[in-house]
DNA sequence: ACCCAGGTGTTTC
DNA sequence: GAAACACATGGG
């Protein structure tokens, strides 16, 4: 059932063998990637279930809130009841406002913020962590990062690996895909960005984790 | 009734 | 520093 591998590629080739995994509609996976919506997304889905996630990003929609100036200019409390879903919704309402007044005072609009965004930035924000982060980077602005999430860190510990920290496992997913490079082509095609693997390569991870739930496996 | 879910921040030893 | 706790709803 599960991988007998050496490296992150050979990870990467396992899954892409396993039938039945899902394949998303967005080439990133990651539902309307590259989007401000990945940003709320981000911190919504902390510790919920994705469909929750979906539940209030609709709610959301269907006010016109899901843009940087609404967000940071609506109602708490009316933000709160929308997002409820989610769990954790006072604070996550709280940090989103936030992390939108703060993006629209130091970068102006959501593509300034795009280009010029750094991790540290991220991290310096209330309610964003590692991962957060990590998905921020990769799925909103196609940064060459690699997202670790418990998915990841389950699976890995289940195949026998043991890492010191977040950075540790990070490093392995990444560089295991750099060093095999000319394979990954093989793959994805010639000159695929490392910022579309990580994605499709978190993606899988993801996807595997949740069926092998469904079948049972401890 | 219990446990987990695509975490993060604060408090405590 | 790491371990424990708080945050909260929803589904198995």
């Amino acid at each position: 059932m599960l991988p007998n591998i050496e490296n992150s590629f050979e990870l990467l080739v396992f899954l892409k063998n396993q039938l039945l995994l899902k394949d998303s509609k967005d080439e990133f996976w990651w539902e309307n990637s590259g989007s401000f919506e990945v940003v709320v997304g981000a911190i919504l889905v902390q510790n919920t279930k994705w469909e929750n996630v979906i539940f209030s990003l609709n709610n959301l929609k269907n006010q016109n809130l899901l843009n940087l100036e609404s967000l940071s200019n609506c109602d708490l409390r009316l933000l709160e009841s929308l997002i409820m879903k989610c769990g954790f919704f006072r604070q996550k309402a709280q940090r989103l406002q936030n992390l939108c007044a703060n993006i629209l005072e130091s970068f102006g609009d959501f593509e300034n913020f795009k280009e010029n965004v750094s991790r540290e930035w991220l991290l310096s924000q209330k309610g964003i962590g590692f991962e957060s982060a990590d998905s921020i980077l990769n799925y909103a602005l196609y940064r060459e990062v690699m997202v670790v999430d418990r998915y990841t860190q389950r699976l890995l510990s289940e195949c026998g690996f043991e890492f010191y920290d977040y950075d540790e496992i990070q490093n392995w997913l990444q560089n295991g895909i750099i060093e095999n490079y000319e394979r990954v082509e093989n793959l994805y095609g010639k000159n695929v960005s490392l910022a579309k693997v990580y994605a499709r390569f978190h993606a899988k991870i993801v996807e595997f984790s949740k069926q092998i739930k469904i079948k049972g496996e401890k």
